[in-house]
DNA sequence: TCCATCAAATTGTCCAAGACATTCCGGTTG
DNA sequence: CAACCGGAATGTCTTGGACAATTTGATGGA
C-alpha cells in the first residue's frame, strides 16, 4: 500500500506518516523499486488502531511503541473505565442483529420500537446508547466498516421515516441543522432533528459538511432563529471552537447557535453566544426556554 | 487562508498547490509573518473555478493563465456545447424554487410529482434532468454550496420516503448498493435504488464510501446477486477502473457488478465482468435479463 | 478516412530534512 | 486546590528535486 492509499485509509496525512516514521520509528514501511514507501497490511491495521485510540484522547508518543495486543488491551481498558452500563436486553438484541447482518430484522425491530415507545424515547433510550455501544465496538476494531455502514444506513432510514411521520405544525423557532466541514457523521444531526421536530420546531437540515460562510447564507435565507451544529467525539476541539467563533462573529446576534454531540467539545469553554446542548434531553429545555424568551 | 484550508476547500492537495505556484505562477499567495502561504479570497475562488473546469476535462496548463472572466466564459461555452435542452416548465419551476430557497414548496411539489406520475417517471424525467441542470449551475459557479445542500437534502427526503412507500415484494435479485471511497455523491445511489425497488429487486444500501474489501464482505454477508456502484461525473476514471478491477477479482464470479452514473467512467473500457448501466432506464432491461438468465 | 504507434510535453505525487507554532504534561507556587 | 510556567511532544509547513503516469500531437500505414 502506497502512502497516498494509507492517507485515505487511515485519515493520517502524508506529512504525519513521514514524521512519525522519522521520530518514532513506526510505521516502518518497505520501499518499492522506485524508493517509495510501501506499507504492509499489518502496519496499516496498527495505524488504524492508533488513530482510533488517539481520537479517544491517547497521545501518539505513548502508544506508538506498543504491540497490537497491548493496543487492544488499551482499547478495552478504555471501555471498562467508561460508564460500564449493563446493556439492556433490547440493546443487546439490536447489537446482535448488527453483528449478524440482519438488516431487515433490525429495521423492522427499530421501526416497531418507534411506534411502541414514541420517537422521543426511541432516540434517547435506544439510539443514543446504541451509538455509544457501536462506537466502543468500533474503537476496539471489533466492527467491520460495512457493518458500521449497515447500522448507520438502517438507523437513517428508520429515523428519517419517523421524522417525516411527525405531524407537522410549522411553528417557531426555525432551526437550521448541519455540521462543519470534516464532520461526516450525520446520525447525530438526525437525532437532533427528531427531538426538535417533536418539540414542534421548524427544522431545515443542510446535511453534513457545510462551510461556515454557507451556514450564514443558509441561516439568513431560511430566516432561522437557531443554528444547530452536531459534533462527533472524534472532531478536533480546536477546529470546533474556531469554527464556532467565526460563525458567531458572522451571524447576526438574533440567531442563536446551539452545539451538541461529542462531549469533548463541550468540555472546553465555548465562545460567548454559543449554547452547549449537553444531551438530547437538553433540547426540550432549550426550546422551552427559547419560547419563553421570545414570548412577546 | 492557509494552504491547509485551501486544500480542504478546493480538494487540491498541498503538493499540487505548491507545484502549480512553482510552474504556472498561479496561485500566487502572500506570506504571513512566519513565511507561510496566505491565499487571498479571490485566488481561492479562481482555484475552485479551475478545479470545476478540470473536472470537466480541461487541462490545468491551458486554463491557469486565464482571467476569472475568461474562465467563466469557458464554463458557459461548455454548457452551450452540451445538449442544450430547453428546460421544461416543471424543471424551470423546480430550479427556481431551489434558487429562491423555497425548501418546503420544493419538497411538496416534488412529493406531489411522485404521486402524480409515479416514482419511475419521477426519477427519469424529473430528478435526472434536474441533477444535470443543477450540475451545470454548479459548474458555472452560479450556485452557493448551501443551495446545493438544500437541493440534495430535499431530494433525499423525497426519494427515501418514496422508496419506503413502494410495496415490498422481497424477491430476487438481491442488490447491494454503494459508492467507492472518495465518492460522496449519494443521490445517484438513491435514484438507482428507486429504480431497482420498482423492478421488485431486493435492495440493501451501504451508503457512500465503502472500501472495496468491505463491499466484498457486505455482498457475501447479504448474499447479494448484484453489487451496484454509482459514480459522479467528477470521479477520477482511473480510480474507478482500478477499484472495479480489484472488486471483480475479489468477488465470486456468481455476483455481478453493475456500474452506473457519470458517463465518463463508462466511456473507458470497463474491466471484464462489469456491466455498464448507461442510463437509469437500462436498469429495467438489466433486471429483466438477469431474471431470464437465472430463470432456472 | 481511420487507426495504430511512438516521442514529447504535461502533470500529480513522492521524497528529504529542517523549522516552528501550538498543545499538552508535570511540577511549583500562591 | 487553582493558577502559572518551562519543557517536551506533535502536527503542519517549508524548499527543490525527481519521476511515473497520462495526455497530446505527429507520423506512418491500412
Amino acid at each position: 500500500m502506497g502512502i497516498g492509499a494509507v492517507e485515505r485509509d487511515t485519515g493520517l496525512s502524508k506529512d504525519t506518516l513521514r514524521v512519525w516514521e522519522r521520530r518514532y520509528g513506526f510505521p516502518n514501511p518497505g520501499r518499492d523499486a522506485f524508493g517509495e514507501r510501501v506499507y504492509p497490511r499489518e502496519q496499516v491495521e496498527k495505524l488504524r488502531t492508533i488513530k482510533r485510540l488517539m481520537d479517544h484522547g491517547h497521545r501518539p508518543g505513548k502508544i506508538m511503541q506498543l504491540s497490537i495486543d497491548e493496543l487492544k488491551a488499551l482499547s478495552q481498558e478504555g471501555e471498562n473505565a467508561g460508564s460500564r452500563v449493563e446493556l439492556s436486553d433490547d440493546l443487546a438484541r439490536y447489537l446482535h442483529m448488527v453483528r449478524a447482518h440482519q438488516v431487515e430484522e433490525l429495521r423492522r425491530a427499530l421501526g416497531q420500537e418507534v411506534v411502541r415507545n414514541g420517537l422521543g424515547r426511541f432516540v434517547t433510550d435506544i439510539v443514543a446508547p446504541l451509538n455509544v455501544a457501536i462506537g466502543e465496538l468500533w474503537l476496539q476494531g471489533a466492527l467491520e466498516v460495512f457493518e458500521e455502514h449497515l447500522y448507520t444506513e438502517s438507523l437513517q432510514v428508520v429515523l428519517r421515516s419517523a421524522i417525516a411521520n411527525v405531524p407537522q405544525s410549522p411553528s417557531a423557532p426555525r432551526v437550521l441543522l448541519t455540521t462543519f466541514p470534516n464532520e461526516q457523521h450525520g446520525l447525530g444531526l438526525l437525532m437532533a432533528e427528531a427531538m426538535l421536530v417533536l418539540e414542534g420546531a421548524h427544522c431545515v437540515s443542510l446535511g453534513i459538511e457545510t462551510p461556515v460562510w454557507d451556514i450564514v447564507l443558509g441561516a439568513t435565507s431560511q430566516s432561522a432563529d437557531i443554528v444547530a451544529l452536531s459534533f462527533s467525539l472524534a472532531y478536533p476541539a480546536a477546529q470546533a471552537v474556531d469554527g464556532l467563533s467565526e460563525l458567531r462573529r458572522s451571524l447576526p446576534p438574533r440567531i442563536e447557535i446551539w452545539a451538541g454531540g461529542g462531549t469533548e467539545v463541550l468540555g472546553r469553554r465555548l465562545p460567548d453566544g454559543v449554547r452547549a446542548m449537553n444531551s438530547l434531553s437538553a433540547i426540550h429545555e432549550g426550546i422551552k426556554s427559547w419560547r419563553v424568551r421570545h414570548a412577546s
